[in-house]
DNA sequence: ATAATATGTTCTATATAAAGAATAGTTTAA
DNA sequence: TTAAACTATTCTTTATATAGAACATATTAT
C-alpha cells in the first residue's frame, strides 16, 4: 500500500509527519489519513510534492520497486527490436501481428 | 502535458475517447479534459486504468519516457516486446515476421 | 512543576476531481 | 435522405481529495 510505502521513506529519512507535510507543501492532516491507508488516492500533484522532498521517485512510491528490473529483455530482443523499428515497422503493424498470432495459436488449440 | 501523452497513445492504439473511456471504466467527458489538458491532476487510480488499456506504463504517461538513462527503445517497444515473449513468440518466428515485412514493404515501393 | 513546542490525530470547510447527463456534429446503414 | 450509431464536446451534479483549524499527547526547556 502506497500509504506504508510514504510513512516507511519518511521515517527512514528522519522527518516527522508535519515536517514532511510543511516542506512539501500539503496538509498533515492528509498526509496523516494517506499513511494510514485512510485515503488511497491521492493526485499525481501530492505524489510529486512527496516524491520531491523524500528525493524518491513517484513509481517507487506507487509499487515500491523500479520497475524495468523485474523482466529483463535479453540483447537479442533488443537487437530485433532495433531492425523492426528501423526497417519501418510500426507499433501498430507490430500489435496487430500479435494479435493476428493468439487468434493462430488459440485456433489450433481448439 | 499528460494529456498529450494520453491522446498520443490512445490514437496510435486506434482508440476512439469514447471507446477508451468505456474500457476503462471513466466518464468520457472526464478523459476529455483530461486531454485537452483543462484538467491536469487526476488520481492514481484513474492513471492506473488508464495506463491499463493502454498497455503502457504509468511512468511513462507522467514523464513520456523510461526514466533509465542511456535507453534508446522507447517504452512502447519495452511493452511490446515483453508482450510477444509472454504470448510465446520466438524470436526466430519474429525475424521471419521482419523478413516477410520487408518483402512486402519492397512489393509495395516498387 | 509548568510553560512551550512538537508530535499526530480528529474535526469541519472548500475546492475540485470525476461522473452522468444533455448537446451538437459526423459517419454509417437502411 | 433520414434514421441510427458513433464522434467529442459542453453542461450540471455528486463525490471526494485536500486544506485548515481545533484537539489531545508526548517532548523538551525553563
Amino acid at each position: 500500500m502506497i500509504g506504508d510505502r510514504i510513512q516507511h521513506i519518511r521515517k527512514d529519512r528522519g522527518f516527522s509527519l508535519s515536517e514532511l507535510a510543511e516542506r512539501a507543501n500539503v496538509a498533515k492532516s492528509y498526509l496523516s489519513s494517506i499513511e494510514r491507508n485512510i485515503q488511497q488516492n491521492p493526485s499525481i500533484l501530492f505524489l510529486e510534492k512527496i516524491s520531491n522532498e523524500l528525493d524518491v521517485s513517484i513509481n517507487y512510491l506507487l509499487h515500491g520497486e523500479q520497475q524495468d528490473i523485474n523482466e529483463p529483455i535479453d540483447d537479442e530482443w533488443i537487437n530485433l527490436v532495433k531492425e523492426a523499428m528501423s526497417s519501418g515497422v510500426s507499433k501498430e503493424q507490430f500489435r496487430d501481428y500479435l494479435e493476428f498470432n493468439r487468434w493462430k495459436l488459440n485456433k489450433t488449440d481448439e
